[in-house]
DNA sequence: TTGAAAGCGCTAACAT
DNA sequence: ATGTTAGCGCTTTCAA
């Protein structure tokens, strides 16, 4: 209260200057003259300027477009909660004049990637976020931007050397090693353990590789080496996916599934009710419908929540943060790898974004 | 871009008044005529006018003052996670002229509460933050605020009945259902249970007995009745604790520990290896430094995450928002009940207040 | 009861 | 190169 925050009007007195001077020496504008640079600098070392963040957002009356490039959430319940936490990072972020475009393709097909991408930088936003689930031809796609000197924040999907503004998301080798410490749980005889990987494109997505390599990695660390291990690859479309499964499924030994993806679980928990294979320990990833319900009657045992809404509302939040207010963001937004139980699941739905 | 956000002024020309009245109008200040009063509503209720936020705090030029009442942090990791937790908030929320005075008392002295509620009610603050530890000094302190209209919000412990701005914080009666289901994870052949609340003053914490009714919930609901569940109310200053203790400890029946409190989990943990008995399961609470080296041995086996650090800023962010911009916060906002692993540990550590 | 006007702190256009 | 000035949208004071 007696002691008011210093505004430029002060430092232009203290330097014996105006504040268009003053103004230009702080944002670097040039047309300044070395002596009054001087006298400014040295006030400003010796006080603590903190500009007025809110006055300069009123003032400079800048909009700021975000354009949001994700997989079309329409019937994929993951990209739909991704696509909630970007709508409620818009409601936040509309007092700063940020609006957000969101822009989707066909999460099968990466022609349908290439078009809207091209499309994005096209026009022109001054910030991009996107889930780079097609490896090549994003880094192709973060290339331009870069050149465009476009910033881009990356979530759910790292691709550390395109080097992101920011990467919001889990540390996807941790996540295998929770996941392998779950299946572990209670559970010490040894007897044979899957990895499955559910997806169209398996070569094209690193982070379910990388899934996998922790998942192996706890087992060889702790030296539990009465598992072993099996990895399966399969496109939940493709004729002869059920008996595939099912083939696994009659094998005596087959103590548990671990699932590298959100959709292929509840997809593996049906064909293990189907087939009366319930008490083998069922691992998968997020909170999506069918998963609970799963999840609920004890045939999937774990979900690893990555929580989608929230990689995407943070996205935002630092792309936003980044633009508006100068803010650097963090190089990497690691999220806790949380653990949800029939006991704890409810807890997870009623609570906000946090 | 095209239809640009409406203004007062704007509502004035519609309204056929100036921009005094409608301001006059929308604050229901009075001094308006019953003419110009019906103009200015009948534009009101056609257009759809949102006020910028920005642009009102920066003119109304307002300071609002919290006072944040916690237990003295300087020797409780705990509590010093909250302190942690508030200081972030202030960070963010000094742009908008909210400063925060933390005020402590000692966790262990009800005179002390009492002492230091009063002088933070004398010095008339905007609204005010609280654990309310002591149920019954809590009660009469919010009787105060209520008659002096402060607002409060409660963190940590929740007395619903004193109808706080907001509560924010945990389930506890479910939390306990989330300790008895991690007890029970492949530990099927039942056995004796511990319920321990470590604690001063038991009967005045009405949040440690919920857990235990959880707890017990959870064994009885599911008619796993092979468990026999023993509680232990015990003061870790009190001479005896430890041969207390250690006496149930020589149970051969004992499967399991759970521990209501965060401080309480270490200090069972330390008995534990002490006699030897590492593989009694032990569950308890929070990430403190002395939790992690007993759950990275291995002798706690779960923790389940409070988060003091994020019920603290959350709690002071609810009552910024409803202070600065007037937005009404959530009567409860109800945490996710975390579950803590050797394996996810590192992985709440690194990541920030989400 | 009403309107006009000053000002919050900063930005940016405009003279000089 | 520098200082002056007119806003941004809202609040609040003051005169009418």
């Amino acid at each position: 209260m007696n002691l008011k925050n210093i505004r430029i009007k002060d430092i232009a007195k203290l330097a014996g200057v105006s504040k268009g001077t003053v103004d230009r020496v702080l944002h670097k504008r040039g047309r300044v003259s070395e002596q009054a640079y001087q006298r400014v600098m040295q006030v400003l070392e010796e006080i603590d300027y903190k500009p007025n963040l809110i006055a300069r957002t009123l003032s400079s009356n800048k909009n700021y477009r975000i354009v949001a490039l994700l997989p079309d959430p329409s019937a994929d319940e993951y990209w739909a909660q991704t696509k909630e936490g970007i709508h409620q990072a818009e409601t936040e972020w509309v007092h700063y004049n940020v609006t957000i475009e969101v822009s989707t393709f066909d999460q099968y097909n990466k022609e349908s990637f290439k078009e809207k991408a091209v499309s994005a930088i096209q026009s022109k936003p001054d910030g991009i976020i996107t889930a780079p689930i097609f490896y090549n031809e994003a880094i192709v796609f973060f290339h331009a931007l870069k050149s465009e000197t476009i910033p881009y924040v990356l979530f759910n999907t790292n691709i550390p050397e395109v080097e992101p503004l920011s990467f919001i998301g889990q540390d996807s080798f941790h996540s295998g090693k929770v996941g392998a410490e779950l299946m572990y749980l209670g559970q010490h005889e040894g007897g044979r353990l899957a990895v499955l990987h559910l997806d169209e494109d398996i070569h094209n997505s690193v982070h379910l590789l990388e899934k996998e390599r922790g998942f192996r990695e706890y087992f060889q660390q702790k030296n539990r080496l009465s598992f072993d291990i099996r990895e399966l690859s399969l496109r939940p479309n493709e004729p002869g996916f059920e008996e595939n499964i099912e083939t696994l499924l009659t094998d005596p030994l087959l103590r548990g599934i671990f699932v590298s993806t959100s959709k292929g679980t509840s997809v593996v928990a049906e064909l293990l009710e189907k087939n009366g294979k319930q008490k083998i320990r069922l691992i998968g990833y997020d909170i999506l419908d069918e998963n609970l319900k799963y999840l609920r009657t004890g045939t999937i045992d774990f979900l690893i929540n990555q929580n989608p809404k929230r990689q995407a509302f943070l996205s935002i939040s630092h792309l936003a943060n980044h633009l508006v207010f100068k803010k650097c963001a963090p190089k990497q937004d690691l999220f806790p790898l949380e653990v949800i139980t029939q006991q704890n699941l409810d807890s997870y739905l009623q609570s906000g974004i946090h």
